[in-house]
DNA sequence: CGCTAGATTGAGGTCAATCAACGGGTGTGG
DNA sequence: CCACACCCGTTGATTGACCTCAATCTAGCG
């Protein structure tokens, strides 16, 4: 219950919470905490059961699900802004994943029953939360797609891809993440991964161990896919090379 | 606009509008329109643009992404009482995927401009989308697990667990679908869904064509998941075998 | 009765996983 | 300041699960 406070700018910026008056942003943090957790801290595993709902001030989780032999498969990273959980808000079953902190985190903790009173009194609450999950949900097909009908060399370059439209302009980007979290995200062994960025090498895309550089923006533009293209600035123009992204 | 009247009751058992007052309910329906479907007919296709809201009333849909090659993967087969395209109401962005009728099917078919108003006015209509969307959620997953981290012959065994905990106390089940279907949606070809089975066979389970046949009731719980077991009407009882579905 | 679509079976191929060894940073303690 | 250990990433050789291709079978249906 700390000083809250220092996030209050922070807080009207997150996606669930654009548009909402100063008073109920005021009310939630005044009922939330706001929680720091190191590199590898736990955050909650699948099976457990919680009352809480989360979101992301500043750092980064890992969202996966792990099985009997130890084998774990990334669902997402999740950033700032992110939030966690929201099923668990709508409906009081068991977690169906695990969260583990990859870069120190802070998160604001929030009751969730709370949150369901706060999303069911303030119809531009609702909105946003709906549009966050529709959006985790286009995400969701996005990756499906790439998990189930890609291969290996097309999810590298997917990935890369996303990266340097995330980026901005620039033509070199830095890895945001270890190569072992990259090569589970996208479903392959970190050998793998490893070695398919040779291969990208030899295809002419410059990479010094997390650096990479492309020869021409638009290198990496045949692995796009719909959801990717929706949020390059290319899209829809003359520059973009393939505007029916398949 | 013909007889919409038939459906009046079915509608009202549809998750989304469960505890919705008739009066919005009639006047939802005065705004929509009932669609009749045959088998292999196209409902939307990815990259589409569309400003409408779907339900099914009756039937069976595909939902699926396919890439340059012809080749598909199932995300989803959406059953009566399943919505699609909730995304698009609230974002106005590209279809992600395309829909194939696969029985016949009644749609309901809603302006998604107006089901965006509906729920900005009635705060128990935007707790079910909301309700709708994390169960939604957690299907994914449970989805996403089997694909990532599980065998061939788990995600066969997976499935048919999940037919007879719907199927309820029976330790019979038909196949709901063609096996092509079944195939896909568990990431798979044909082929190997088909040896896969007679795996089962040898293993104990009696397979006649499109019948499955368990020794007892708990030959498959080795399958279970989370979001399965939170299905079974055996979980959290001393009669379910492993408590602690991985 | 033949046609077609779905399902099965077999043989062979392939891509990524596995297993194992090595390299190069980084941090720690002597 | 060096020696050692440790972690991450790379590289190589091999394996194996699943795919591919192609032939055959079956059942429904005109």
């Amino acid at each position: 219950m700390s000083n809250i406070s220092i996030y209050q700018s922070k807080i009207g910026k997150i996606p669930l919470f654009i548009g909402i008056e100063e008073a109920l942003l005021d009310s939630i943090l005044e009922h939330s905490r706001i929680v720091y957790l190191d590199k590898h801290a736990e955050i909650f595993s699948q099976g457990e059961r919680t009352t809480k709902f989360y979101i992301v001030l500043d750092g980064l989780i890992k969202l996966f699900k792990m099985d009997a032999n130890g084998a774990e498969a990334v669902l997402q990273i999740a950033k700032p802004g992110d939030n966690l959980l929201e099923t668990i808000i709508f409906k009081n079953s068991l977690i169906p994943i695990s969260a583990q902190v990859i870069e120190n985190t802070t998160l604001l903790v929030i009751p969730a029953d709370r949150m369901r009173q706060y999303i069911k009194h303030n119809e531009k609450l609702a909105a946003n939360m709906l549009e966050v999950m529709a959006d985790r949900s286009r995400q969701f097909i996005s990756h499906f797609e790439q998990l189930s009908l890609k291969s290996v060399s097309q999810r590298v370059g997917w990935f890369l891809l996303k990266l340097f439209i995330e980026n901005g302009k620039a033509n070199t980007v830095k890895l945001p993440y270890d190569k072992l979290l990259i090569a589970s995200y996208l479903g392959m062994k970190p050998e793998t991964f490893s070695r398919t960025l040779q291969d990208f090498k030899r295809r002419g895309i410059d990479i010094q161990k997390d650096v990479v550089n492309l020869p021409t923006v638009f290198s990496l533009c045949d692995y796009c896919d719909i959801e990717t293209a929706s949020n390059c600035n290319k899209h829809g123009t003359p520059a973009c090379p393939n505007p029916d992204c398949i």
